[in-house]
DNA sequence: TAAATATATAGATGATTATCAATGTGAGGG
DNA sequence: CCCTCACATTGATAATCATCTATATATTTA
């Protein structure tokens, strides 16, 4: 996973809104009728978010019938999070001990 | 540490200069001036990055004489970290282990 | 087949973003 | 006291974002 992964990610999360759907989505797939459910906003925006959430790489989009269940991308977030992890810690070849200060 | 700031920090590490200065202060702190031969981007536009990373609360700014040296706001990183670790953790009361599946 | 439900798409709009050139400010050096 | 250096601010611009209303599409149901 590289920078602009990343940044696209950190895009996706970078609304409160979407943020909220991802916690959501941690306690099993739902669907989108589910999630409107839970904000106030229409439908279409709601339609707008999963896109962006879907395109970062961040949430997977299955159909069945006329319902879109949406799920955490577990192996994609994972990643994210080792980035995440890694990002501000000194990897620096100096470093005797293999190990960084945070 | 809520959404909101959580957000705001996604926000500005949504942008892959921002991500790569954050990088770059992982290594200690560093003078605007030597992050800008780094980049491809005018003086004002590194200006306004940085402007948009210490407001997020992620990176710190101290003033000497005429140069602005920034550095990573460790605390406030460390938070950011533990909430996207625990995000995508499902952290149902009836986990009986305490412990999520991630 | 017609109605209802779940979702997507199109088009509009106001807000925000990333970027620049030009200019202002404050500190040091000759 | 002027010049230079590091940085901020202003004003402009083109692009993207979040949101809505209106409409289209696809699927199930009566």
């Amino acid at each position: 996973m590289n920078k602009i992964d990343v940044a696209l990610i950190c895009k996706a999360l970078s609304d409160s809104n979407r943020l909220e759907i991802v916690q959501m989505l941690s306690d099993g797939e739902k669907c989108g009728c589910k999630l409107l459910e839970r904000f106030e906003i229409t439908q279409p925006t709601l339609s707008y978010h999963m896109k962006t959430l879907v395109e970062s790489g961040l949430v997977n989009d299955r159909k069945e019938g006329k319902w879109h269940y949406y799920s955490l991308n577990t192996e994609h977030f994972v990643q994210f999070k080792k980035f995440i992890e890694a990002l501000g810690c000194e990897n620096s070849a100096g470093e005797t001990d293999g190990c960084c200060r945070c």
